[in-house]
DNA sequence: GGGTTTTTTGGTAGCGCTACCATATTTTTC
DNA sequence: GAAAAATATGGTAGCGCTACCAAAAAACCC
């Protein structure tokens, strides 16, 4: 007998892996290994006596407990899966950085995941963060795949969706009101008096930022409705920069000279924006008003200051998290949608 | 016997999660559960029926691997974390964003870790990552814990530090010479004819970023060689921002009205004193020379655009990602360490 | 065609942990 | 102080997959 057990301890371990593990904690404390795992994961149901040795055992073995089997046990792997779009738009670092500071400061760790604005590289990786075991998952918008809506909801843990609001999200939601935004600061210039307004964004086609459409929306609807030329729209392909911006200042302007104001679709395409006036001499807001969105600190510096439609990104993820957690800790979050506001921050540019 | 069998199969799985497992797949393919796993794993190794009806038989059932089953019987889970300072500096992220969009390419997911520059963080950190048996880890820097360094070396898999380059490291290492870097501005700022030469940067501190404080031992040794007045350094503690660089930039105007140059720690930096100069009239590099560091590309938008040392940040993150892979698909590296380089970038601020 | 090599498939036994249930111990109750 | 309830510990059986070895089938060889 055992002769048999040696034998069998000895070929254990396909592999070098000499980890310690929960086996040889409680060989050390001398209690049984399910005892440890309680003693870890549910101190209070086990006895101060023994909570101390297997505390001390710990220690002396440096034992790190193996939570990929854990996970495979227990069917949940505290990793939160944050899928976004794209990880060189800052406005999305943001958001996974509140995330990433909530979370691991509850013992989660984040998953990172990029779809480039694809929704079948979205669903491709789904499917593969899935097989993860995660505790939750943070997916980018509100329009996904059928499929990957479907298997969500059966997944039955939660999801939480980012970055815009709707009524029927997965399972819960915090974001912004996009179409909310552009009307805000259309509004702004028609109150400042402009009347020749144009809208400049990028990828604002259906497959790519369809965010950055929904806050054309908005400020289409705010200027249609005060009978001002709504149609004006300058729009690039790529990726927003402050080349992009630069360019799209000067097609406009060379376009029509006789514009009044420039919304941009964030801060910076805005900023290129300013920066080329600033190089051409010309005066913001006199010659050309100029607005943005998001509340980068960049816009303070500029000169003009830039009037822009703030939203607290950040807090954005701390809250999208707060959600998860809450969840994850058995409770119900009363509002499983979270609007997470926006001020109009009113500065020199417009 | 098939009764027990049968009674067996009623209790499995502890919880509700009904997933697709390899065993159904088998099943329905007429297979043994072992084959499919090689038909997904190492296709060559089945015969081109099989795969077939194996890989229409995953089609069918909607399977997706269990990576966290997989991972625990193969030890080794296509994870990689990155462990970075912070979420808040571009230049990680976009190191990060180079690092993932390679490894994702291949597979593999990041796992995010921030350490918010404190090593027993780190440490922590890295024990928890650990615990989901990675197969391999991205570091940031050369200097860790003792425990850090030991446990990494003993662990057997691969590891790359980034960021800076050195002799001693744990395993594979991709990064820049930070020294030299300082040194190439100096030198630049030297021919250009200046001599009145301020360093300025933040979280110089031993514990905080070393790697700048790096940069200004290397820009301290070419003004002394050069017999100029080589200790004026300027430094605050905050992170780095446009404000900070604004701050800086008015401190050093105010403390030393004889500047003539202004060698900034980045290029965050030295955006915020350009655009504090702008705002206050001073012409630059005629009133006062403003010199960066990293190559971001608003430098260029700036007036005057930004002289800076550029770092081709996301390719260090590819090329860490790339040395990490070449490791995991058993091709040795014939170097392991690489130096990413620099280039000075001279516009119009020197 | 029998033997040898090579290729293809399958059986078994874990990976390290925790859910579930059973047993032992202590505390409470009347 | 015995019975009942509550608490503390342990045993067993997987979680879903793959390493390892064995067996079967196919290909090759003289």
């Amino acid at each position: 007998m055992a002769i048999d057990k040696a034998g069998v301890r000895e070929r254990r371990r396909h592999r070098g892996d000499n980890r310690v593990t929960i086996e040889d904690v409680a060989r050390q404390a001398g209690v049984a290994p399910i005892t440890v795992s309680r003693a870890l994961n549910t101190p209070e149901r086990v006895s101060a006596r023994l909570r101390e040795r297997i505390d001390q055992a710990v220690e002396t073995l440096g034992y790190v407990p193996n939570l990929i089997a854990g996970g495979l046990a227990s069917a949940g792997t505290r990793v939160i899966p944050v899928v976004v779009p794209s990880l060189s738009i800052l406005t999305f670092i943001e958001v996974i950085h509140g995330i990433q500071q909530t979370l691991e400061g509850a013992g989660y760790q984040v998953l990172l995941g990029s779809t480039d604005f694809d929704l079948d590289r979205e669903a491709a990786l789904l499917d593969s963060v899935l097989g993860y075991s995660p505790s939750g998952v943070i997916m980018t918008g509100l329009r996904h795949r059928e499929s990957t809506v479907r298997r969500l909801k059966a997944w039955g843990r939660p999801v939480v969706e980012i970055m815009e609001l709707g009524e029927s999200c997965i399972d819960m939601n915090v974001g912004i009101d996009n179409a909310g935004v552009g009307a805000c600061m259309a509004r702004h210039l028609l109150e400042r008096g402009y009347r020749r307004i144009a809208f400049l964004g990028t990828g604002m086609g259906m497959a790519r930022d369809y965010r950055a459409r929904e806050r054309y929306e908005g400020h289409r609807e705010v200027l249609a409705a005060a009978g001002v030329e709504s149609e004006l729209l300058f729009q690039h392909d790529e990726p927003s920069s402050y080349e992009v911006g630069r360019q799209l200042f000067l097609e406009a302007l060379e376009a029509r000279p006789d514009l009044e104001a420039m919304h941009f679709a964030n801060d910076n395409l805005a900023t290129g924006a300013i920066l080329a006036a600033n190089r051409r001499g010309m005066r913001v807001p006199e010659d050309i008003a100029i607005g943005g969105y998001l509340g980068l600190s960049l816009g303070e510096h500029l000169t003009p200051r830039l009037t822009t439609v703030t939203v607290p990104r950040f807090e954005m993820g701390v809250e999208a998290a707060k959600l998860l957690l809450a969840r994850l800790e058995g409770r119900l979050p009363a509002l499983p949608r979270v609007d997470i506001g926006y001020e109009l921050t009113v500065r020199e540019s417009t």
